[in-house]
DNA sequence: AATCATTTAGGACACTCGTCCTAATGCGTC
DNA sequence: GACGCATTAGGACGAGTGTCCTAAATGATT
């Protein structure tokens, strides 16, 4: 076992129970049953509960900067992109369904908690934002493009909370195709433009 | 003071608090102290704290129906009335930015929760539902009446999340503007087709 | 004025929580 | 084998929780 690994499995099985659970509900003590650790040796490797918030934040935040990453190599088409975005409702259907979405859910309770990490939780929800601004960006509608990246953001978690409240995977596919569409729609829409423009 | 008053006092507490601050974060001391009342009195009214939450529970749906009946009389026009239930996000912008959707927040809490009056909170989920689906019914679409139902629905879902994540009034607005234009939308599109089917 | 049901206050109860301390354990190095 | 460091276990601590009991107060009725 690797110096900091027991580290990393308590802010696994935090990351997972403050999902499936809510960060408030979650005590030490689960967090202690699902590492198999005793509840006292918790303050050798975290001296605060907020102190594994922290590090659950950061890990979700690397998490998913890795996961665009990946999109940003694996598809060279900005849409394409955007496409792999708005799958995430399918690929992960199953949890959200159960829990909802892992970003939108901490930020609802944080702020509720009136927690200070409610910022930090933010920048997840401001990373997607402005991850989906620069494919926007690239696929050529300049002036929409924030507008465009909140309106996929909160189409998202429109989805996610709908689909955890009445479990319709139809539902689902359903919005995954109209949003799609829509996309279809704007990259034809620009592409037209970009036309006009440079005939001119 | 009439009676049962007292009841109805605690009650609206409890609403309130359940939705700023969350169910399970709010302690019987916080209500009691809201209500100005002795917290071991607490037990002569509710045996339980999940027994003031369906109070809660049912308070909102009574309130919810009150308000679907009200835009049922004032608007005769059915798409006046989707207008109404859209212009919710404006009216109640500023406790939205603060707690997001008091029925969506409720239900994904008690969701995490595993709590027994989780079916019990859908139901004001699913009475919006029912009703947004027999507007779109009387509007004239009665194939997909159910799909625009759950997308105006997951759509308040959704910019409520975001409005409360980025508290951006201007996307607030933009997102309202655009869900009315794809109402006026689906609007046109059936008084289309319902006068070639007239026709026929 | 006396009676009686309704309503209230105050606190006991057992429990869980996050936090923190201390003694013991494991283990590589001299 | 002995030392020293990193890691662990176990439990103490006070505060807060939901629940529940009992005695006092209130107020209308007789």
């Amino acid at each position: 076992m690797a110096a900091g690994s027991k580290r990393q499995q308590i802010v696994n099985a935090a990351d997972a129970l403050f999902y499936s659970q809510g960060f408030a509900q979650t005590s030490f003590a689960d967090i202690a049953a699902a590492v198999q650790i005793s509840r006292g040796n918790f303050y050798y490797h975290f001296k605060t509960k907020d102190e594994i918030l922290d590090a659950v934040i950061d890990k979700r935040l690397a998490d998913r900067e890795m996961l665009l990453a990946k999109w940003d190599e694996t598809a060279d088409d900005p849409a394409r992109r955007i496409e792999c975005f708005i799958k995430i409702v399918i690929v992960n259907q199953a949890k959200i369904m159960a829990y909802g979405c892992p970003v939108g859910s901490l930020v609802t309770e944080l702020t509720k908690l009136d927690h200070a990490s409610r910022e930090k939780a933010n920048q997840i929800m401001a990373l997607f934002r402005d991850w989906l601004i620069r494919q926007f960006v690239e696929l050529g509608c300049h002036a929409d493009a924030c507008d465009h990246a909140l309106h996929v953001l909160s189409w998202s978690q429109g989805v996610a909370t709908l689909a955890q409240t009445f479990k319709d995977e139809a539902f689902v596919q359903r919005e995954v195709s109209q949003i799609l569409e829509w996309l279809a729609s704007i990259e034809r829409e620009t592409t037209r433009l970009q036309a006009i423009s440079t005939k001119a």
